[in-house]
DNA sequence: CGCTTTTGACCGGCGC
DNA sequence: GCGCCGGTCAAAAGCG
């Protein structure tokens, strides 16, 4: 089948990535997702084709917490579309959705709860990729504010740009999540916004000022 | 003083 | 095996 030869290269792919591409009001970075739910729920992974994008309304009755619906709904108000791009690399990523969509996951990960003093070895031999998504949007500032709190731990001038990649680190204990932020060299006024990780906490600022509730909770996973 | 940013060094993966 | 490259480390500097 089909799908046999997709899930072996799936395998194979050394990136996982998904792009998630968004298209706010005004350009206006502080209404960008990620907002500490899974923005990816949104997407309708079984679809075949290769650049798939939804309606904000079809968006929003996916996600599973009313509070975040009506949050993307203000954000995501009108026509625009929220699209995830099916491609050969970004098989990793749809295949991690699945995953995620399909077993609601006991809790947590392997890799949570880790040590940061075992990082440096684990980084290099762990084969287990974290999943990723990118975050491409306008504007004249390169770090969104998705409502966590970053460290940034370096920064690369990386081959055939001409615009720095910079390093982030969430800056909560025992979260691996990292970004990376980068401007297209195309067109510098888009920053691309990468993420790999999930968060094991609630963003530092968050939609409201209450505990967290189970349901939120495991969408902060994402 | 504590936290964050900067930046050169270092490391591992990968292609040749 | 070697060199290139992306990613990370960590000491020093910056900042509130």
């Amino acid at each position: 089948m089909q799908n046999q030869g997709l899930l072996e290269e799936q395998q194979e792919m050394p990136t996982p990535m998904g792009f998630f591409s968004t298209f706010p009001p005004n350009n206006n970075i502080t209404s960008c997702p990620p907002l500490g739910c899974h923005p990816l729920k949104a997407f309708n992974i079984a679809a075949p084709d290769h650049h798939h994008a939804l309606p904000t309304e079809t968006l929003l009755s996916s996600l599973s917490s009313p509070k975040h619906r009506e949050h993307f709904a203000s954000d995501f108000g009108g026509p625009r579309l929220l699209s995830l791009q099916r491609s050969s690399a970004n098989f990793w990523a749809w295949g991690e959705l699945n995953e995620c969509l399909g077993s609601k996951k006991n809790g947590v990960d392997d890799h949570l709860g880790v040590s940061a003093m075992k990082m440096k070895r684990i980084k290099a031999r762990r084969k287990v990729r974290e999943p990723r998504f990118c975050i491409k949007t306008m504007s004249e500032v390169d770090v969104l504010d998705d409502g966590y709190k970053w460290r940034k731990y370096g920064q690369k001038v990386v081959k055939n740009t001409q615009h720095p990649r910079s390093y982030y680190r969430c800056t909560q204990d025992n979260c691996r999540v990292k970004k990376r932020v980068e401007r297209l060299a195309e067109d510098p006024g888009m920053v691309i916004t990468t993420y790999e990780g999930r968060h094991v906490h609630s963003p530092s600022h968050d939609l409201d000022d209450s505990q967290p509730t189970d349901s939120q909770l495991n969408n902060f996973f994402w």
